[in-house]
DNA sequence: GATATAAGCGGACTGGTGTCCGCTAAGTCA
DNA sequence: TGACTTAGCGGACACCAGTCCGCTTATATC
């Protein structure tokens, strides 16, 4: 445990995170499995201040890609208004699915992050579990979910999509991936009223 | 590439192969993250003895699984005997949740090989992979499941088994994601005939 | 048994993750 | 502006996965 909880930090230390968090940005869009030595160095910090910022890997990846995240986050809400919720929800899963393929680090960092404890710890995770909160209480609303259906079931459920290959036809596959997941979902579904 | 396809192999070899495997199970019941170097330390071989038998953790894994696996697989052909084929289907699917909680080892084994291209080539998944086409085929053949549906899709559909959290109730969270998965797999069955 | 040969050995080495801890300098208060 | 306090720094370090390559020795052949 570190001074990671609040209260201000201070200035040189805010001004380090932004920076690896810019090279961070930088060298994983090349490759994705660049050193995080080197971009520490590259981001002028000592390994220490490296790792007090960023504990592993995938809290790196799930801070770099916050941007994105929030993106897709906002996409849960913006479908809500404009859809019906189960055709919102599949809509999202099929956003979720382009952009687990499209960032094959997050995919891994989801992967670790996914059925351990520590998952809800990390901020930008939250998020998204917010996003699915939010989809899934909307389809209860209408009825249109199996009952007693939870974020954690669903995102169990949908475990598959960080493990599809980008090689290969992944359309296809996540295709019949959803389908099968948004069958099982809706099973039993109470329905309206 | 080494000298891993065929042919008979010296008698020291098969010798150190075995001692491996020998302590690797023993440590690996110790404790999950054994260094492989301690492994190749105790079982008396150098570290490229080790490496040419086993290239990485899911290899050795795998291996040391194997007695295990092969009981799981051969758990198939017997349900497909004394039940239904969608009841075996539901039946085996849950074996298969209850070995992944109790070998976290194998969990991670298994992340690692779905959805790379490596996976076939390990010979002990392809066991499972056999498995599962004995019981998809034979649902099919009664129609219990949706058309189309295929070994690759099934491994996607359960990959949260994988991710199940061994500490919590993962036996009601488990349970769960099966009832779901299961439904997802028999929507749109055609039906016997 | 002596010889040839290549399968197999094993440990030094590379490169990466994550930790530790003595030191530096930013913020604070007078 | 100077002294004090401590948050934060950063690089040496420990440890592990995986590779490489010169050497050893099991086996085949005579």
């Amino acid at each position: 445990m570190d001074s990671r909880n609040d209260g201000p930090q201070r200035s040189d230390a805010q001004r380090n995170r932004e920076r690896i968090l810019e090279v961070a940005l930088a060298e994983l869009s090349r490759a994705e499995d660049v050193p995080l030595s080197l971009i520490a160095k590259k981001a002028g910090v000592g390994q220490g201040t490296f790792y007090r910022n960023f504990p592993n890997r995938e809290a790196l990846v799930l801070e770099v890609y916050r941007h994105e995240v929030m993106v897709l986050t906002d996409a849960a809400a913006e479908l809500l208004k404009t859809r019906a919720p189960d055709e919102a929800l599949r809509e999202w899963m099929e956003q979720l699915a382009r952009f687990a393929v499209a960032k094959v680090g997050l995919s891994d960092a989801m992967r670790q992050i996914v059925g351990t404890s520590a998952g809800p710890a990390q901020p930008g995770y939250a998020l998204v579990v917010e996003a699915i909160e939010a989809l899934l209480a909307a389809n209860h609303e209408v009825g249109t979910l199996r009952p007693g259906l939870t974020a954690d079931d669903f995102i169990l459920a949908i475990a598959g999509i960080w493990q599809i290959d980008s090689s290969g036809d992944w359309q296809a596959q996540s295709a019949r991936l959803l389908d099968l997941v948004m069958d099982g979902l809706c099973a039993g579904a109470p329905g309206p009223g």
